[in-house]
DNA sequence: CGGCTTTGACCAGCGC
DNA sequence: GCGCTGGTCAAAGCCG
């Protein structure tokens, strides 16, 4: 891992899980699995930006998980009381540079677009990211992925995403793509993507170059927001706990868009 | 003052 | 039926 403490934050989402799996725990729920690839410092933002995306997030709980280092956190969506969102971070226990981030439920309230998020709410987004990172990603996370990747998928993937830190390579163009879409005050229905790795992927050293001028010029991306991080990395801890809000919305947004196209099919046995 | 984070305890579901 | 683990709630403290 330490192997990647580069600025590289692969940020990609390795799956979504239409859920109704997981049900061995508890009651059968909707739920969304998506594993982000960050670098190793890639997280901790809790000074920098928090939010995530456009939802408000308030953790209301926190629990280690056996086999797991790392604690996986409860988060429930602040931007509406009667909100059933809820989403759970936790790291990949085989690469910590991983997270994972299960979202469950969804919305009753619509998105808290930009305009809102900016005047009204939006406390923790402060500088340029809104949009980036995704927005509609919750707005309906019931019918999010009618694909259907497997969990099981999400533990292989991670495994994959190691020794191939990027297999997004259509992601990249299309992410570039959308990434404008991003700029634009859609609300949580577009299509939101963030771009994720490439530009890192090819060129660490841009990426801080490039991360400034995200962020003063353009809106943040998954990755930015990540990179924010990057900066600063020393916290890894913190990390842990953290790291996800950033992370959570822009995959979100860019598994539905691109992932599912360009991720792997799985099939569910 | 309001909202969010943190921590501990309690409850429910599942496996053995 | 018992034990284990996960998930949620509630209280306290801190920060903006």
């Amino acid at each position: 891992m330490d192997a990647y403490f580069s600025p590289k934050l692969d940020t990609e989402v390795s799956e979504l899980k239409p859920e109704t799996q997981d049900s061995k725990r508890r009651k059968v729920v909707q739920k969304t699995v998506v594993t982000v690839r960050i670098g190793e410092n890639g997280g901790k933002l809790k000074n920098e930006g928090p939010p995530s995306d456009l939802w408000s997030w308030r953790k209301y709980g926190q629990k280690p998980i056996k086999g797991s280092p790392h604690p996986r956190g409860y988060y429930r969506c602040s931007t509406s009381k009667g909100c059933s969102a809820k989403k759970q971070v936790e790291r990949s226990r085989t690469d910590a540079s991983m997270l994972i981030i299960t979202y469950t439920s969804s919305h009753n309230h619509p998105c808290p677009d930009l305009h809102s998020t900016n005047l009204t709410k939006q406390p923790k987004e402060p500088q340029t990211q809104n949009q980036n990172h995704t927005q509609n990603t919750e707005e309906r996370p019931t019918t999010p992925k009618q694909e259907q990747p497997q969990e099981e998928q999400e533990e292989g993937q991670q495994e994959e995403n190691q020794n191939q830190p990027i297999m997004t390579n259509n992601d990249e163009d299309r992410s570039q793509d959308h990434f404008h879409y991003l700029q634009s005050p859609i609300s949580c229905t577009q299509d939101i993507m963030i771009n994720q790795e490439d530009p890192f992927t090819g060129n660490l050293e841009k990426t801080h170059d490039t991360l400034n001028l995200l962020l003063d010029e353009e809106p943040l991306s998954y990755q930015n927001l990540m990179t924010f991080s990057t900066t600063k990395t020393e916290e890894n801890d913190f990390f842990d706990e953290l790291e996800e809000l950033p992370i959570s919305s822009a995959f979100t947004s860019f598994m539905r868009s691109n992932l599912f196209d360009e991720r792997i099919p799985v099939v569910p046995s």
